[in-house]
DNA sequence: TTTATGGTAAATCACGAAATTATAAGAAAT
DNA sequence: ATTTCTTATAATTTCGTGATTTACCATAAA
């Protein structure tokens, strides 16, 4: 890799793409070799992204990628199905025509790189298309909540959530089931209805939810409440 | 200030206690003397707080202390509100005695200070202890949350809520509520009623939701829901 | 086999100088 | 008078290095 790459953008996606296993450490020393700078320069971006959550930083210890751990996950799926569902609903009940032409924009574009997925299998160039569609779409979803504090937030959680599911992502095991998650949502937004929506949501994510009962009920009663 | 202060850590504080006015440009060259170290270490904590919102950051353009804005006050207030909430919830759920009595013991000392502060009037040593006692009972009152993450959002919201109600802090004009809100809250909690706990923060934070109706139903359909 | 100890290699951190870029001020042109 | 260009100054970013700290591994002691 050569001229003018952002150090923090194509980090960030490498972190969440797989390249890195759990664990691994993190020297800017080798990394600065990707992109034809200084070491303290990738050490800026590594401490920015430490800061985020996707890199774990200890002083004199340098950085990680950071550990895999059941309950991380379970915590920050948790955390984004929270997160989402209430920027959702907002949107819903602020969002008007516009938004939800948005939103079935957007939906068009991800399913129609979906299809393509199912239908000629992955490559590295689909898998980032996807990405930048999967994202698109879900920002779209709460883009008319109000809060762009919320979406930031999101965000936050949104690249640890793919950070942690990255096998999940890279295996097509469950895309029939995403491409259909996917249209529901969309179809819960265009009906109005808040419960529904959040039930759409829950089940797009639960798969992901590794804990055990007592766990996922917090996440159910506050589904219910 | 010499020898050995964090400077990531007294940053965050200074930016939080009102000493940079909104817009104030941040020169890493400046701020070096405050530390006793080079520029580069004050930019390197410099891009790690812009992460977290608490400095403008823009390239080549350097960095300053956030413009004030209403409609930032109020989401800021928003969210603070809402992830409070939350997590007071799960914790009043999840946590037991050994948690309310973690509570009862950091509202007592919170309110030991306090009632200097409203006695003797405010001084900077006093202020630093309040604030650091404050940010204690609140995070007692989440820590039994089960959920890292949420505390971590909490946390970074927390700054920013501080960072953009400066001047409320200082001004003691509504300490004697204040108080009230904090015991209230802590019955809340021994209670055991949800919606009492969400009325209860709710009441303590709403006077720095500065805009309108329309805005603030927002939050109260939510606080229903 | 386990636990200490020491030495070596490697990585990290802080630093200030060098290069790049923005900003401001003044001159020339419209 | 206003705009555009030019130049000078200031601020920001990048970079390579030296000093310090940590990790690793081999060897010795328990």
């Amino acid at each position: 890799m050569r001229e003018e790459i952002d150090v923090f953008h194509d980090l960030r996606r490498r972190l969440c793409s797989g390249e890195f296993a759990y664990g691994t450490k993190l020297r800017a020393e080798a990394l600065r070799k990707d992109y034809d700078c200084a070491a303290s320069t990738v050490r800026e971006n590594l401490l920015r992204l430490s800061e985020l959550g996707l890199v774990d930083f200890q002083e004199q210890r340098g950085f990680r990628m950071p550990e895999y751990a059941p309950e991380r996950q379970h915590d920050i799926t948790a955390t984004r199905i929270m997160l989402e569902s209430e920027a959702a609903c907002r949107a819903m009940r602020q969002g008007g025509v516009e938004w939800e032409a948005q939103l079935s924009a957007a939906h068009h574009k991800l399913s129609h790189i979906e299809s393509r997925m199912s239908a000629r299998g992955m490559t590295e160039e689909l898998l980032r298309l996807w990405s930048a569609a999967e994202l698109e779409f879900h920002q779209t979803l709460l883009s008319a909540c109000g809060s762009p504090l919320l979406m930031e937030l999101h965000l936050i959680v949104y690249y640890r959530y793919r950070q942690v599911n990255i096998e999940a992502d890279r295996a097509l095991t469950d895309l029939a089931e995403n491409i259909e998650e996917h249209k529901n949502i969309l179809d819960a937004a265009l009906t109005g209805d808040e419960d529904l929506m959040r039930r759409r949501i829950y089940e797009h994510f639960k798969r992901h939810l590794v804990l055990g009962e007592s766990a996922q009920t917090t996440t159910l009663v506050s589904l219910a409440g």
